[in-house]
DNA sequence: CGAACAAGTCAACAAGTGTTCACTGAAAGT
DNA sequence: ACTTTCAGTGAACACTTGTTGACTTGTTCG
């Protein structure tokens, strides 16, 4: 009975050590629970790598891979739906964040298509977990869950639809049309992440494949477009 | 005790008079058997109407809605996975037929696109429960079943790009360039597909959006197979 | 210093899980 | 008519599940 008690403040202090001995900053109380939430995230996407889909992971289990007894995922989440939500958050931030980077450092446009798609490809496989979550969740999980990836995606959608704006090939392009162009982009792409994440990331040749594949699909777009007439 | 056996026995019977008393076939046995199978897909497809997803429901809850007991579900299936390659061969049976009918019935290629988009969405509005089956599991569901998925959709699309082939305007393209339009294309339909299955059936307004929406793209790749050009 | 707060613990709950077992009784084969 | 076959039954198994309540114990605040 102690024993198992002690079991606990040991699992906690180890995941103090591991996070390193520099985290003197203020407010201990707040750090810790902020460092629970994130291993409790962690441990779900954890859990989904692979086979596994979210939806089908337990909170017990989620609690378990965190070092945390069941009863504790109440203090942060109200139950699994909940953490589900923020995990959307977290994996469309590190979204977001690479495209204001690819915003920031403007491309040549000789190549710019073939560049884009392998900074995008490049991110997601490096983002995995949250790109499989993503994946995984976007049409079985929960309609909270899939209707707030739903949401970004078109949010994402309208980002990109407004940075194509500008080309002068887009000109005749109004704004409907312009999305709905942006969006056969954006699902291109999601497309070939989601081959991608089925691949076993030591065989390059069929992720060069891929990666040349949705190159050319997006080439084949703005072929397309440049011979598109928007009617009013 | 006896009781309840006698529970399950008409509910059986409840089952066959449903299907009509017409069934005076030959092999009473095996066409039992066979009845008990679909009602065992079928409840798993019910299931997952909604807010499940296949790999979240339970053999026992199958079992159940088919109006049979958990043990007996293992006389038809080794087991969920096994109940699931076998929706996702049923499903796609659907889907085959569907195009073969297409086939055989030309369009006037003057709107072509149009009646083909329309034709397949009407057609994935009429078979939704395997429709849905099939775009929950794509990502989520288990090895095998997502690998089943897949091989059927690299089918499906080897037979667009048959179809396609003979168009004049494709006239320069090799074989794997237009395996990768007909994949564009295919990706495009099944997105606005999974769109359309989100949403309320009443409302036309929007079915009719997301309608419109994937006509123009397919336009657009249209457009753009026109000015493409295969590099040997 | 002492009180209040709150992130964590343990223990128990009722329900649901997959799977195995010996069984029954109607259809099929002889 | 007699036996075999086998899709179905019910009961039991050893778990796992989500959730609650009473608890401890370090941090924070007055």
């Amino acid at each position: 009975m102690g024993c198992s008690r002690y079991n606990g403040l040991m699992r906690l202090r180890k995941k103090t050590e591991e996070s390193g001995a520099d985290a003197t900053g203020g407010g201990l109380r707040d750090e810790r629970k902020l460092r629970t939430r994130r291993a409790l995230m962690d441990a779900a996407l954890e859990l989904i790598q692979g086979e596994r889909s979210f939806s089908s992971i337990s909170l017990r289990e989620v609690a378990k891979v965190a070092g945390v007894v069941p009863a504790a995922f109440y203090r942060h989440f109200s139950g699994m739906e909940d953490l589900g939500l923020a995990l959307v958050d977290d994996s469309f931030r590190t979204l977001h964040t690479m495209m204001r980077e690819a915003r920031s450092a403007p491309l040549p446009p000789s190549n710019l298509i073939a560049n884009s798609v392998a900074t995008f490809l490049k991110y997601s496989q490096d983002h995995r977990p949250h790109f499989e979550f993503i994946a995984k969740e976007r049409y079985s999980g929960s309609s909270a869950v899939r209707l707030a990836i739903r949401r970004e995606i078109r949010l994402w959608t309208s980002e990109l639809a407004a940075d194509l704006a500008p080309f002068p090939k887009l000109k005749s392009f109004n704004g409907d049309d312009l999305r709905m162009m942006a969006g056969l982009v954006v699902n291109t792409v999601i497309a070939a992440t989601e081959l991608i994440l089925d691949v076993d990331t030591k065989d390059t040749a069929e992720v060069a494949r891929i990666h040349r594949n949705a190159e050319k699909q997006i080439m084949l777009i703005f072929l397309g477009a440049a011979a598109w007439k928007s009617q009013a």
